[in-house]
DNA sequence: TGAAAACAGACCATTTTAGTACGATATAGA
DNA sequence: TCTATATCGTACTAAAATGGTCTGTTTTCA
């Protein structure tokens, strides 16, 4: 199975979390309890996230985190990106060019690379925008999902 | 970096090592040859992907294995899901359900899907044929490819 | 019957990942 | 200017996944 490192999965978790309320400041404490995160490991992701343009940290008290685009704006690609680098699904077609040892003569470059692309225009496509929009899906309530965490099971277990 | 495992890489260098010859019948050992991998761990592949349909084993001597269809017919996304099961980005939307405790109504499932569609389309869309052909690379020579491992530094370091 | 091959599974070492902790730095407001 | 409240940065540890090897069994051909 190809996954996503559980960190990524939380970040666009809580990317998605304050992309409810686009204007919104949040601190690491607050994440932690919207998403179901311990505190440390929420402070971390959002730490890395806010090396990237899409999310503005201020330091200092009442300081937080806060997005600086509109949800529609974010795709997850950036997210992605964000947390694990440059997305490519081999070594090969990445940016550490040393990796393949017959680079310039590979066959079978062009067919990671094709693939490649695909993933990286779906990963473009969708937007923090789509993944919260509750009006896409039929049984959603507003109040019932605040404190649960959507992509992977947080708090249980 | 989303990334598939070594033995996956690997699996997908042995199979394009198997399709430059289609007919041919070969032993792990005969792949280890022809990929630097060394027999062990060819043989444990060559044993993963041959669970598959489209690769056949004959056991005793004069043994090996054999693809069962032609290159063209057959696609990375089979070869992928042989080594890895199957392919999805996230665990939230592969077959183990419990995963994501409030799966019925995440709102991210939708985006989630639509990325794991794409992947798997990419996927699909390229075939062993496509991975080993040779008149779509200008600088390849066959004799000087066929002892080399395309997709990592397999004898390297 | 013996050699050659796939098969199955257990096993260990290494690497990666997740998660925590702690000290430093910056900022708002009294 | 002082203090409370944040982020920032880095180092560290524990746990899990992964890669790779080994040993023994079964099958098949000559």
């Amino acid at each position: 199975m190809i996954k996503l490192s559980k960190m990524t999965d939380y970040g666009v978790v809580i990317m998605s979390e304050m992309a409810r309320l686009p204007g919104r400041t949040m601190t690491a404490p607050d994440v932690s309890l919207h998403t179901g995160l311990p505190v440390p490991t929420a402070a971390k992701i959002l730490r890395i996230l806010a090396k990237s343009p899409f999310l503005t940290s201020h330091r200092g008290a009442h300081g937080g985190y806060q997005l600086t685009y509109a949800p529609e704006d974010i795709s997850i690609a950036e997210i992605v990106r964000a947390m694990e680098g440059p997305v490519a699904v081999t070594s090969c077609v990445d940016d550490s060019v040393e990796d393949c040892s017959v680079q310039s003569c590979c066959p079978m470059r062009g067919g990671w690379e094709k693939i490649n692309r695909a993933l990286n225009t779906a990963l473009e496509d969708v937007t923090l925008a789509d993944m919260c929009d509750d009006t896409k899906n039929v049984m959603t309530e507003r109040r019932g999902a605040e404190s649960l965490s959507p992509a992977s099971q947080l708090q249980a277990e």
